[in-house]
DNA sequence: ACAACTATACCGTCTAGCCGGTACAGTCGA
DNA sequence: TCGACTGTACCGGCTAGACGGTATAGTTGT
């Protein structure tokens, strides 16, 4: 019954897990076509059977990464709101590729919706409309909040596309503050 | 009926064009994995030896949508600079999915990017750049210019998640004004 | 005659999913 | 405490069908 160890040199991640982040850094990686259950399992060095064991079919898996995608935004939503630099300094910040799990999760999630999943969709959606109503709460006006949003995903993108090259873009610290103080003057007086 | 010589201008609605077009249009509505040889053949109305006749491989189907986009968007890109209402205005406004033939082969090309095929990343960042040049033209600061790309950009996920989604946001051409107004305030003086 | 096809059959590989088997830890009744 | 049994975690071989691509013989419009 209990949480086994079962080898006590790797308390290592569970399998299930795993196989969630090789599925995950197939899709980020190679895009939705390369992302086969072959590939996931392998990936994980797991076989395919051991793959079936956990996740009964290639949608069970999707679901397994979007539920872990949503909790983890859910969370970000709460860090968004009370980061100290304020949530419009955070979101901008954290818009470009940092390599954390919600990042990960994120663009393994848009490959899914680019794939035409309505799950994705809908779960990308929603994350967007918890991320838009905690920047509206804190300017006090839905058409700034709006593009603020729209820098942000412009910014995802940008990163998603030059992932290589980094002449195109700079999206490096000061490059950022001066994102972010240009934002600053959508802002009237109020 | 014209005579079709192989190489030469391409008179009314010939078979490789209407190719290209159902392969755009299988990408843009069902991702990369549903564009597949039968069913891009099925979708044009032509036999499987008819697609290889005028395209010899998969491969050379892409070349073809990605060589069709970059026409299109060299094209486009002198419609920025001219538009009467201004490049920034015509830039926005035409971000939002209106279904013109550029469109669809921006987002059949982003879908093949997504996919991690080199050619189609690289044209992409082709576009965005010359885009990008353009805008700098016009607003003389590469940080504002450099904002307005990241809010095009973002525009254009926002239409293409929320495609059968009115709710969410709205692009009408009320909000593109309002876009537009604010997106003037982030110039300074000038 | 020739370009532009159609129709059909075929091939090797990939893909999702299935199934029988294995190893092993823990449970339970006698 | 022993043997029968159960559940969990996994292995690896298998199959049907999809996929990209080849091949080839026949048809049609100019």
């Amino acid at each position: 019954m209990a949480p086994m160890p079962k080898n006590a040199a790797a308390p290592s991640v569970p399998t299930r897990d795993r196989l969630l982040d090789a599925f995950e850094d197939l899709l980020v990686e190679g895009g939705e076509r390369s992302a086969t259950l072959d590939a996931v399992s392998a990936a994980a060095a797991v076989s395919k059977g051991g793959l079936l064991y956990h996740f009964a079919s290639k949608d069970a898996l999707v679901d397994g990464v979007l539920t872990r995608l949503d909790a983890l935004a859910q969370q970000d939503a709460e860090n968004i709101r009370t980061a100290p630099a304020g949530p419009v300094d955070y979101l901008i910040r954290t818009s470009v590729h940092t390599g954390s799990p919600l990042d990960r999760a994120y663009i393994a999630g848009s490959r899914l919706a680019q794939g035409r999943d309505p799950r994705a969709m809908q779960v990308l959606t929603d994350i967007r409309r918890r991320w838009l109503s905690v920047i509206e709460e804190a300017v006090h006006d839905p058409d700034v909040a709006q593009t603020i949003m729209l820098i942000s995903d412009g910014l995802y993108v940008n990163s998603s596309l030059a992932e290589n090259e980094l002449a195109t873009q700079d999206h490096t610290d000061a490059a950022m503050t001066r994102l972010i103080a240009l934002i600053g003057r959508l802002l009237p007086g109020s």
